[in-house]
DNA sequence: TCCAAAGATGACACCCGTGTCAGTCACGAC
DNA sequence: GTCGTGACTGACACGGGTGTCATCTTTGGA
């Protein structure tokens, strides 16, 4: 088996133990066991337990990253809405693809190893900056409500993690993604409350 | 200094220990070192270092339970949208008025011990049920869209927690509790894109 | 003033997970 | 066949955090 088989195959091992016992109370004993491989093995591999999820973690930045693509405002075959709507359902079905990593890309919080945390903030500070800008931009052209674009984006990721945290812990939601989807853009379009405008 | 002060001040160096350090690499002499106590003194407050923070989220679950009020869909004088509307500012300003507490709250997921996770869960999961059984209720009186109820739970708690979250950590915008409220609000009623009805 | 009881202390022993490293194994080259 | 290289192994030593407990201190009642 060669050296980059190995490292995902401890990678994937890793990630089920992470997820299956929660970062702390997961030993690299388990991690290595569920790989079958000694010990030592995952040291040739991995500098130390941390970088096990670190390199899970970077793995899924990765795919988040090439499922986003930029809103084209001048693009007027494809309508801003059409983009916004593909963009989401390539972001959730990039994400349902592997439940496992995304659980732990979700676990955000006072969770794992300072720097992973770090990491983490990071990555969900540029994702702020990415929203941000876009529901900025978005308000000048009007597809986007006045209110702070920090409180929306705040709101939007929220939503958005939470839902996809719920749809890969019980799967049957997620048997639909299409579904789910809709009801998530619709959500974010005309919300799920139908009293009077609430300004 | 009577026993259930020197419990509470405990508690309150746990809960700053903890957010700060995040609560696997804070050690119990962190929290009596903050407490100005010494270590033994701990263990006759809390038998071990899970304790303390049970105790927090318990206290915490409290508050968050005393801030919550069924609407009542007879009343007549207090519209609906009324009761949720102070319910929801209701929840925020408990929520922010111990923003550490909160922190701990809303660090959901694979982050502490095995049984905390699990006391969290079932909070959360009450919580769930809750708002599934009142917007369920909501849709018979056309006061929320048609939808999944449970995909509606989710999104609607995931956009609240995450924009607490934040509240939480960058106090500058707790400042204004009342406008985040109805940003919060108007964003469950109508969104925060203007496209057209995204159904 | 003295004593008893409750509260507080911190040195200590234990445990458990980590990371290492000297040795084994498998495989391809010659 | 045998030699060398690179992957793999797992016993071991180390470190750091936990929880205990024998001892000290404080308080308040007699």
């Amino acid at each position: 088996m060669d050296k980059a088989k190995r490292r995902v195959q401890l990678m994937n091992a890793a990630r089920d133990v992470f997820v299956k016992k929660g970062y702390h109370s997961a030993t690299v004993e388990d991690v290595v066991a569920h790989a079958k491989v000694a010990r030592g093995t995952y040291y040739l591999y991995f500098e130390d337990k941390r970088a096990a999820l670190e390199a899970i973690l970077d793995r899924a930045f990765t795919r988040v990253g090439m499922a986003i693509v930029r809103v084209d405002t001048e693009d007027a075959a494809r309508g801003m809405e059409a983009q916004a709507r593909e963009n989401l359902s390539r972001i959730v079905a990039v994400l349902l693809e592997d439940p496992a990593s995304t659980r732990l890309l979700l676990s955000e919080g006072l969770a794992a190893d300072a720097q992973v945390d770090h990491k983490l903030a990071a990555f969900y500070g540029e994702l702020h900056s990415l929203v941000v800008e876009t529901l900025r931009e978005g308000q000048t052209l009007g597809a986007v409500r006045p209110g702070s674009p920090d409180v929306y984006a705040e709101l939007v990721l929220g939503a958005l993690k939470q839902v996809l945290r719920y749809a890969c812990v019980s799967p049957n939601v997620a048997r639909v993604p299409a579904a789910l989807c809709d009801q998530v853009f619709s959500f974010f379009c005309v919300g799920c409350l139908s009293f009077g405008d609430a300004t």
